[in-house]
DNA sequence: CGAAATCTTGAGTATAATCAAAAACGGTGG
DNA sequence: CCACCGTTTTTGATTATACTCAAGATTTCG
C-alpha cells in the first residue's frame, strides 16, 4: 500500500512487468541504475515544454501531469502521472518536449540520464522493448483520450477518467478496496476532459446523486466499478494491463 | 510528385529521415527488407480492432486511417496515414490493436513480418531508435488531438486539422505548391474532428467563404498557410520535422 | 483565525447536436 | 451522351449540451 516507501527500480520493474514479464537478469539490471531522487513540491514544472531533457522521469510517488497551452491559452492535460510511471520517457529519442511536466501534489521523482538508459537499452534489448512497450501503452493512452474527449459526452467522460485512473492505481496499489486518495480537483479534471470547471462540478454532483462515485476531501470511493464501467463505456483493453491484474483484485 | 511510383524502402527511408538522418548501412538494410505489396479498395479494413497482427503495415499511396468506436457506436478517427506512414508499427510490441485500421481511399500498402524487423532491430540499434522515434512521433500528434479536440472550437480545429496534413503531405512530396489531393470527406472529418457532419460542413463553408481553403472535388487549396495556422492556433512543434522540412518548400 | 484555494450556485448565452429533407455530385451502364 | 443510383454536401428548424460571467459558500492550510 505504502507506494512512497518502495524504491524507484521496484516501481518501475512492477510497471513494466505489468505489461508483460521481465527476465532476472533484466530486472538486476534495472536494480543497479543510478537514479537521482528528489522532492518536488505540488504544482511545480518539472520539465517545461520546448525543453530539450538530458533524463527521463519516474514518479515515485504523488500524482503529475503532462500538459499543453493552447496558443489562446487554454490548458488541456493530456495524461496522469502516478507512482510507478514514467513521465516522459519520449524525451529518449525525441529532442524537444512537445508538452510541460508539473506535479499536482508533492511528489517524490527519481531521474535517471537518457545516457545511462541508453547504455541499459543497448546492453540488454528485451529491456530496450519493455520500455518501448511502455511509451506505446502511453500513445494507446492517448488514443483513448481522443476517443474519450471526442466522442463522450461529460458525464461519459468524466466517469472513463475515474475507470482509467482506478484501474492503474489499483494496478500498482494504491487502491484500499474501492477507495483511493484521488487529489485531483475539478479545475485540472476540467483540462483533462476538455470541460470548464462549472460543467465538471455539475457534472460530478450528478454522478455523486447517482451514486456511482463519492468524494469525502481527495478521498474517491467507487461503491461499483461495473457501474462506473458501464457509465463511461469503458473498455480497458487500451491499457494493455496482462489478465489478472485488469481484474479486481484487491489492493 | 508521383509518389505512388516509389517503393516502400524508399518512402520509409524518406519518412524516418524526415526526423532524424539515418546511416548508409541503416539504409541498405532497409532497401533489402522483403515487403509484400498489396492494393487495397476503398473503405476496407487492414488491421481490426482486437487483432494479434503478426506484420506492420506501409502505407506507399492513398488515405488511411486509425479509428475506434464508442461502446455506444460512435466512431472517432484517431490519426491519418499517408504515403511514407508506417500505420500500425505499435503492434510490433503491443499484441493486441486497441483500434482498427481502414483505407479511405484505394491504397497500395506493403506489409512486413514483425520477425524480420524484430531482427533488423536487433541487427541495427540505430533502426530500431528511429522505429521507435516513428511511434513517439505518432504519440506525440496522438497529444496535440487531444488538445485539439480538448481545447479548439470547431473552427479551429478543422484548421489545425488542414495544417498537419498539408504539412505532412508536403514533407513526403505530396504538394504541389498549395494544392493537394484531399479525398476525406465532411463524415470523416467530422469523425476525426469530434464532430457531426452537419456541423463540419457549416464550419468548411464559413472556412470557404473566409478565403482560408478552397476544396473543388477532393482538390484542397490553401492560399495562405500563414493564416490557416493562425485560424488552427497551429504550432508544428509536435510534429518532430527538422527544420528545413516543416519550413514552405514547394513540393 | 484568516487568507487563499476550491467548490457550488444562478442566470443567460453560444456552440454544436439532432432530425429531416433537398440539392449536387460522381460514377455506371444503356 | 444521358439517365439513373448511391453518396456526399447543403439547407432549415429546433434542441441540448456546455460555456460564460459573477458571486457566494465551503474547505484547506499556514
Amino acid at each position: 500500500m505504502a507506494a512512497s516507501s518502495e524504491t524507484p527500480a521496484t516501481l518501475l520493474i512492477r510497471s513494466l512487468e505489468s505489461v508483460a514479464p521481465l527476465m532476472p537478469d533484466e530486472k538486476a539490471a534495472l536494480d543497479a541504475l543510478p537514479w537521482r531522487v528528489t522532492q518536488i513540491k505540488a504544482d511545480q514544472t518539472i520539465v517545461r515544454e520546448g525543453d530539450h531533457p538530458m533524463r527521463s522521469c519516474l514518479i515515485v510517488s504523488g500524482f503529475a501531469c503532462a500538459y499543453n497551452v493552447t496558443l489562446r491559452g487554454k490548458r488541456q492535460i493530456m495524461g496522469f502521472y502516478i507512482a510507478g510511471d514514467l513521465a516522459n520517457l519520449q524525451g529518449l529519442h525525441l529532442p524537444v518536449m512537445d508538452t510541460g511536466l508539473s506535479t499536482i501534489t508533492a511528489c517524490t521523482v527519481a531521474f535517471i540520464e537518457h545516457e545511462t538508459l541508453r547504455a541499459l537499452c543497448a546492453r540488454h534489448p528485451g529491456l530496450a522493448a519493455a520500455f518501448w512497450r511502455e511509451t506505446l501503452v502511453d500513445a494507446a493512452i492517448f488514443r483513448e483520450w481522443v476517443m474519450n474527449i471526442g466522442r463522450r459526452e461529460a458525464y461519459a467522460r468524466l466517469a472513463h477518467i475515474f475507470c482509467e485512473m482506478t484501474l492503474r492505481m489499483r494496478a500498482v496499489g494504491l487502491m484500499e478496496g474501492d477507495t483511493c486518495e484521488f487529489p485531483i480537483n475539478q479545475s485540472e479534471l476540467a483540462d483533462a476532459a476538455g470541460l470548464t470547471t462549472v460543467h465538471v462540478n455539475r457534472t460530478l454532483m450528478q454522478m455523486r446523486a447517482d451514486g456511482l462515485i463519492s468524494l469525502f476531501g481527495s478521498q474517491l470511493t467507487v461503491p461499483s466499478f461495473e457501474r462506473l464501467k458501464e457509465a463511461g463505456e469503458f473498455d480497458p483493453t487500451y491499457l494493455h494491463l496482462h489478465a489478472q491484474q485488469a481484474g479486481a483484485q484487491i489492493g
